[in-house]
RNA sequence: GGAGAGGUGGCCGAGCGGUUUAAGGCGCACGCUUGGAAAGCGUGUGGAGUCGAAAGGCUCUCGCAGGUUCGAAUCCUGUCCUCUCCGCCA
């Protein structure tokens, strides 16, 4: 949600960059629910304040018939305006929270995903002297892949994964936890990128799967029943991904500042209907209703949320290249960066068998936005009171990852060599 | 799933229809005291909104949402959560 205050200030810069994004919002009639709420508002606290002084002038004896009906009369006043202010205020309350983030400056304004800016671009695609499979081809060839059954006993887009590839997870989300909780690399990147941050590890966490409609929507990321699983018999909801369980871990909470950062990195089953997406990507791992998932989530205070957005991306930048990926880096345009964005990274990771780059990675900058409907604030020491900044930011999403080791590293007979880094956690296994 | 108990400020805890503008304690902050500290004494001590240049005022907030009443932390209804016991279970 944005800040009421600076959407009075700048009614049109809002509805511009609103507009860039690729949201049509009523600012008028936004400002105008606003000047209603304020106006009902001071009417109730003036009847309010004259039902108190009236109580009060009572002294706890009997009140005198007269003094009776003068409160009889308050409260129907009073009882009307509340039934109006509770309307008014979730018409206002809808058309705030339909307001879109504001991007940054530096966020290429485009219509579509198209309009993405590579702005690094990092290996080079391996020559193959042999065709390349897709990790379709290779996962059923050997028995690792099977979405057959999988549809027969769930639906399409789910699987049973097997063998090495399950290995190949478990390998990836020990490498990760070990990595992100190494403090000696977090600083190496911080120096190296010029950042003000303090050096400090993630903390793991496995999360609830599910989160209530009231705290999935302070996070201004549940879209609806079309993109998001919600189980029949109770206000609930399958995450979509770790940071939609992440985010509101601190619902309403007032964190000291020397508590900050506060860096996360969570792992998850993500569920998503991907409705509006029949007949894309249906081959292989690459998008499914079911995969798992590693997300970093940060709280910061405001002035360190930019570069936190900045190390998050490091991050990811880190762990591709530990793997050897050859990858580019999205600067993504307003249409693409999401409605809580203020600034959006995606990483793009090669797929020889599309001989393209795919979406494997983002990066959310969501400034104060979430927090603002989330109620997280921090205390400074001087007992100020502010929002915090949240940053969230995928470490793997196992589906994608998978798919793109498998491709990258296929051999000539199908199977697939084991990136470096990750055979520690294989027990020393060099290819699957 | 069944039965019971309970949710009050940063924490503990009183209050169970009106002198509560939430007692008291702990903690915290500042001051006095001291060579310095402890103890002691004094003062202050959440959040949201709103008016104001500020000082400060006002409204809301006793899990949450409704209701009863001139007046609700207190009574009624619903709901969520926590704890205990039982049942089931990885």
């Amino acid at each position: 949600m944005l800040d009421i205050q600076f959407i009075r200030d700048n009614p049109k810069l809002v509805a511009e960059k609103s507009k860039q994004k690729g949201y049509k919002v009523d600012i008028e009639k936004l400002l105008d629910s606003d000047k209603q709420r304020q106006e009902l508002l001071s009417n109730l606290m003036d009847h309010q304040r004259a039902r108190n002084d009236l109580t009060k002038s009572s002294k706890g004896q009997r009140p005198s018939d007269d003094q009776i009906k003068k409160g009889q009369v308050l409260r129907e006043t009073i009882t009307k305006e509340e039934e109006k202010l509770r309307k008014i205020d979730q018409e206002f309350t809808t058309q705030l929270a339909s307001v879109p983030n504001m991007p940054l400056d530096d966020v290429p304004v485009g219509a579509s995903e198209a309009e993405n800016k590579v702005i690094k671009t990092w290996g080079e695609p391996r020559e193959f002297d042999f065709a390349v499979k897709s990790d379709a081809e290779l996962g059923e060839a050997r028995d690792m892949i099977d979405k057959t059954r999988a549809a027969k006993v769930s639906a399409a887009r789910f699987t049973y994964l097997k063998g090495g590839l399950v290995e190949l997870e478990f390998a990836i989300t020990q490498w990760v936890l070990k990595t992100l909780g190494d403090e000696r690399l977090i600083e190496r990147l911080i120096t190296q990128n010029n950042l003000s941050l303090v050096a400090k590890a993630f903390v793991p966490v496995l999360p609830p799967a599910v989160a209530n409609t009231a705290t999935y929507m302070a996070t201004g990321r549940l879209n609806g029943e079309d993109e998001t699983y919600k189980l029949a018999d109770d206000d609930l909801w399958l995450n979509a991904s770790a940071e939609h369980i992440l985010a509101p871990m601190y619902l309403e909470e007032i964190l000291p500042e020397d508590q900050l950062p506060i860096r996360y990195v969570g792992f998850t089953t993500a569920f998503r209907r991907e409705a509006g997406s029949y007949g894309k990507d249906t081959e292989g791992i690459f998008r499914m209703h079911q995969f798992d998932k590693l997300e970093m989530e940060v709280f910061s205070a405001p002035e360190t949320g930019l570069d936190e957005h900045r190390l998050l991306v490091a991050i990811q930048e880190h762990l591709v290249q530990q793997l050897g990926l050859p990858y580019q880096l999205l600067l993504k345009c307003t249409a693409d960066i999401g409605k809580p964005n203020a600034r959006g990274i995606d990483i793009n990771t090669w797929m020889p068998a599309q001989k393209q780059y795919r979406e494997t990675h983002t990066a959310d900058f969501i400034a104060d936005y979430q927090a603002r409907r989330m109620k997280t604030r921090l205390r400074r020491q001087d007992g100020g009171i502010e929002l915090v900044h949240t940053n969230d930011a995928t470490a793997f999403a196992m589906g994608r990852i998978i798919k793109a080791i498998m491709e990258n590293y296929q051999t000539h007979d199908g199977h697939i060599i084991i990136p470096d880094v990750l055979r520690p956690f294989m027990s020393g296994k060099t290819e699957i």
